[in-house]
RNA sequence: GCGCCAGUAGCUCAGUUGGAUAGAGCAACGGACUUCUAAUCCGUAGGCCGAGGGUUCGAAUCCUUCCUGGCGCGCCA
């Protein structure tokens, strides 16, 4: 519609030209349209007359005047009004809006979907936590943030890959093993002496009773392979909790990529030898620095220290160098905000390696503050006092607990109240939403009961859609596919999450003043097809935020 | 000290990438169920968009200087 529209404009200032009523003969890069929140000033508003009055040397209303002109008799529009400054209004036919109804119906779960992504190879990482204990809320924000990311751009047509990065080599899940073989021994009867730094947390012990279990005791076996031994038990086990967590929430990944494979088949050391034949890195005080400070970051960064061990910074860089050989397009990652110092490092190395570096796009997920009847929760792995993720979807539902992460921009913090969120039951703006998709269900049970059959797409009288709320109504299922991309090029899944509280506030309201089956059966078929129209876009962005579309509720 | 994010109604937040008279939801107050589901709807009230300066036809939005809150600034992960 507004493509049409926007052709249309471009047309009339050709005209213009050509009759000479408009001089300047320069042709705008983009013409601006936008839906204006006071409906008095039509559909769309142009801004074009008011750009262009420099290069045009003429005023806004002049320039207004000469494109109106061009446009009159455009059989798109049936008002065309110059206002304020030089806005230039349209307003366009009924028909236009009602029009997308077909649409709707044809496309079905597809609705939405575009087309302006196409062959391009986008990869999401998210959540990406260490294996060493079960995720929590935190982690949970950066889970659905991720995955409606992810599920926006494919549904812009985005060929989009979901990958998970397991951190499971260095220090952090050798404390692991380390903290599971001590309670091992301690199972064993042995007085041990349990480090400030080890994993205090429950569940360490859990691990060690399995190990011991399944395994045994690892008597004769030397430390370091004891260690070793227990590590990569507790890691198994620890990512087996973390997908399973995940798939609770409706997430999957396309795949786990393997930090200690990086290793394993050399990869690190691949990378790291390239960015020295490119004079990138450097050696200093019997360690190896990658030359940030050269593309933006405020000091050089050390790759491997003076004991001959890597940092996670080697394995990082490795990691995505290798993504972008791996031929994607863009790579985005979700990270927690508090590793916010990271990105110009990051952006660095690309920036060395001559990628542009915004073909990395890092989304900052602000901290989540857990609170429980307004008091704070104290999180910390490690002191063992925290509330798992899964227990917070237990607790509150998965649908309100997705649904309440999406709802604010990511790079806001939130405040999340375990009661408020359980007690919200029915205030919870996602059973407002839900309840919109069940209502209209309902109507169509109402209508199967009566005899009513439902309307076939191209049979349905349009122009017993008489009412302006059921232009409104159209209206807003028009912009979706917009909004959708909108959502998608900016990384802003709560877009979708802002658009369903709308088109749901414009149905409930419709519903409390209309009635859908009524006495005359072409209206009961005109206003059937509408309301089913609003159903399916119901659905189709709850799909995108991983959120059910109950039918009873 | 330097950097990143935020500051909009009493509270929680949107604000179409610079557009016209700044919007929702809670909370408050007053109304609507003999109807396809009242988990709903209708109405009232609520504002110095943190503060100052600048950019222009036009600023909550862009630049700049402050103020407040959060988070970072390791040869930690």
């Amino acid at each position: 519609m507004k493509k049409q529209l926007r052709q249309a404009i471009k047309a009339a200032l050709q005209e213009c030209y050509d009759q000479g009523t408009l001089n300047s003969g320069v042709l705008p890069e983009e013409i601006q349209l936008e839906i204006p929140k006071n409906p008095d000033h039509g559909d769309f508003a142009c801004n074009l007359a008011m750009t262009m009055a420099k290069v045009e040397r003429k005023a806004p209303r002049k320039i207004a005047e000469a494109l109106v002109a061009a446009l009159q008799g455009n059989p798109l529009c049936e008002q065309i009004e110059i206002a304020g400054p030089g806005f230039i209004n349209f307003r366009l036919a009924a028909s236009c809006w009602y029009g997308v109804l077909d649409q709707v119906m044809q496309a079905g779960a597809d609705f939405g979907c575009s087309r302006v992504g196409e062959g391009i190879r986008v990869q999401v990482e998210f959540v990406s936590a260490n294996p060493t204990g079960p995720l929590h809320i935190g982690h949970g924000r950066g889970a659905v943030v991720g995955d409606a990311v992810a599920a926006v751009l494919q549904a812009a047509g985005f060929d989009v890959q979901r990958e998970y990065y397991v951190n499971d080599a260095g220090n952090q899940v050798s404390i692991l093993g380390r903290s599971i073989l001590l309670r091992l021994r301690e199972l064993q009867g042995e007085a041990i002496d349990f480090p400030e730094d080890g994993y205090q947390a429950n569940y360490v012990r859990e691990l060690a009773a399995k190990f011991r279990a399944e395994q045994g005791d690892l008597t004769d076996v030397p430390e370091t392979a004891a260690i070793e031994h227990c590590t990569r038990f507790g890691v198994a086990e620890i990512l087996e909790w973390i997908s399973e967590d995940l798939r609770a929430f409706g997430i999957s990944f396309d795949r786990w990529y393997s930090e200690k494979s990086l290793y394993d088949l050399k990869l690190v050391d691949k990378e790291l030898a390239k960015l020295k034949e490119r004079g990138l890195s450097f050696e200093h005080e019997g360690a190896l620095w990658l030359k940030t400070t050269d593309f933006g970051d405020d000091k050089d960064r050390v790759l491997i220290k003076s004991d001959g061990s890597m940092t996670y910074f080697a394995s990082d860089v490795a990691y995505h160098m290798e993504k972008f050989e791996r031929g994607f397009d863009r790579v985005i990652d979700v990270w927690g905000a508090d590793h916010h110092g990271y990105i110009p490092r990051m952006k660095a190395m690309l920036a060395g390696l001559g990628h542009p570096p915004e073909d990395l796009e890092v989304l900052l997920i602000q901290m989540v503050n857990l609170l429980r009847d307004g008091q704070p929760f104290v999180m910390g792995k490690r002191s063992g006092n925290f509330i798992t993720l899964r227990e917070v979807i237990n607790e509150v539902g998965r649908d309100a607990c997705r649904f309440f992460f999406l709802m604010r921009r990511c790079d806001s913090q939130l405040d999340f109240d375990l009661e408020l969120a359980k007690q919200q039951n029915s205030d919870n703006p996602v059973y407002y939403v839900q309840y919109a998709h069940a209502r209209v269900c309902s109507i169509n049970r109402k209508a199967t009961e009566e005899g009513i059959v439902q309307p076939v797409l191209g049979e349905v009288d349009h122009s017993k859609l008489k009412l302006v709320e059921e232009l409104a109504l159209a209206k807003q299922l028009a912009r979706y596919e917009e909004m959708v991309v909108g959502a998608a090029l900016n990384y802003e899944p709560h877009r979708v999450v802002f658009y369903l509280q709308e088109l749901a506030a414009q149905f409930h309201s419709y519903y409390n003043r209309q009635r859908v089956l009524v006495d005359d059966p072409a209206t009961t078929q005109a206003r059937l097809y509408l309301v089913n129209c609003i159903r399916i876009v119901l659905a189709n962005a709850l799909q995108l935020l991983g959120v059910s579309a109950p039918e009873q509720m």
